[in-house]
DNA sequence: TGTAGAAGTTCACGCCGCGTCAACATCAAG
DNA sequence: CTTGATGTTGACGCGGCGTGAACTTCTACA
């Protein structure tokens, strides 16, 4: 035959070990052509070909069940659905890691600017997993003791940035208010989560303690007229994106 | 003791399961303040704090053992270090993400023009980067025109994905200009590679167009206020980074 | 106070995609 | 005939936990 390539050919000419060949014949994605009779791996030009399309789909950050199933069936529709799955996944990650890269070199900036790691600095497109709806409610009993300690523990220093932020966060969402963004859009998510953020620096609310604390800067008077000083509604929209950061991140 | 929380309400409040911290406990890496006689973990407010230390860095994608000697020395420019050299990986991880997507992509569409995945059509931007030369001298010459047209096909959801891209990566150069990060680094050239792929969105220019371009962003005032919002000196730092991307890539 | 069930504990295996020995067989070249 | 390159199977390792199993202990209610 002149299409014969053993093991070690295949490797070099697709760039992969023959490690990863055997194991590809050990997961039955990609089988020799034929074996010898001592046993050796001997590859076609179909083999070679099959081969090629795995390594793309791999190349693509597909798993190798995935890989069998698009590979098995030459349905294009298939492959293409498939891959457009796939892409929305990859453009995750890509974002992802576009955000961590971001927070990373911004966290590296302050602390060469002599700043220590702040939780509100540090918190920026963290992303909290999901707490369960479960009640709760003694966890509120000492928080108020936790957060007075807390905010004695953040020092003059501290304080002051504490208060920057805020100062920050009511700004926005007064913009925010007068743009006219939704309470669901990315924008007003953004400053919802940054008011997470900043409020973790003295107290980590969980789900259902944050969403009752934006209720209540809505219903007490003085925290209202705080958030709403820059536009009316702010107290609102910060309350209506609470929900929807809850529902969502936490 | 006031702050004494059981297993059970620190995965609550921190949102990672009970199971991750005992295995924090198993590999050393967050010791409960103390463990009852009954065997139970018994957590305090110091544990907390390093407990959202750790999730941070986690978050940031870092390995559980870097993290242990990150948190674990609180000497500044170790984590400095740490994290420079962690920032390396993400933002190689974030273009090949980038990459890929964009394989992916190419290959959907062809696959949905009745083209099957031929080797060669599949094999682009695989392993041979090639660009062919006279196909680039095509798109240069109507490109304005192509650019209005693709802005206007972007739609509003388009345009405004991608003006937050520009926002990202206008902080990107920011950061990277107060870190102090060479035109020639790779973490410039990562987000170099960002414009680039953004600015292709609307317009795919060659090397020559997007040189003058970036130099046109150093030249004009308004463009220039554009790009050195977060730091003083962001546009420059494109242009140079634009020239080395274009000496290695294009 | 008895009892149920919620929540704690310690093993210990599973996962994904191979890398990396180990121990041995077989091939091509000198 | 040796030597070294290359092939084979088999098995463990990794990272960061998920997910049981089997057992103990705390808490709430009748």
């Amino acid at each position: 035959m002149k299409t014969d390539y053993d093991i070690g050919r295949v490797a070099k000419m697709s760039g992969i070990t023959s490690r990863t060949l055997r194991h590809y014949d050990d997961i039955g994605l990609l089988t020799p052509a034929w074996t010898g009779p001592d046993g050796r791996r001997h590859y076609g030009h179909t083999e070679l070909l099959r081969l090629q399309h795995i390594l793309v789909l791999r190349e693509l950050g597909t798993g190798l069940d995935r890989i069998a199933s698009i590979v098995d069936s030459d349905d294009p529709s298939t492959t293409i659905a498939l891959l457009r799955d796939h892409l929305a996944g990859l453009t995750a990650q890509r974002e992802r890691y576009a955000r961590l890269a971001a927070t990373v070199a911004r966290t590296i900036d302050s602390l060469e600017r002599g700043q220590p790691m702040t939780t509100a600095h540090i918190f920026d497109g963290f992303d909290h997993e999901r707490y369960e709806p479960e009640a709760r409610e003694r966890w509120a009993d000492d928080a108020v003791d936790r957060a007075n300690a807390s905010w004695q523990g953040l020092g003059e220093d501290g304080k002051r940035r504490h208060m920057r932020t805020d100062r920050e966060i009511v700004e926005a969402l007064g913009a925010a208010v007068r743009v006219g963004f939704a309470a669901d859009s990315a924008e007003v998510q953004d400053i919802v989560a940054k008011h997470h953020a900043w409020l973790s620096e003295i107290w980590i609310p969980d789900a259902a303690a944050y969403r009752s604390l934006t209720q209540m800067y809505v219903d007490d008077e003085r925290f209202r007229a705080h958030y709403d000083e820059v536009a009316r509604g702010a107290a609102l929209l910060l309350r209506d994106g609470a929900a929807e950061f809850v529902r969502i991140r936490l």
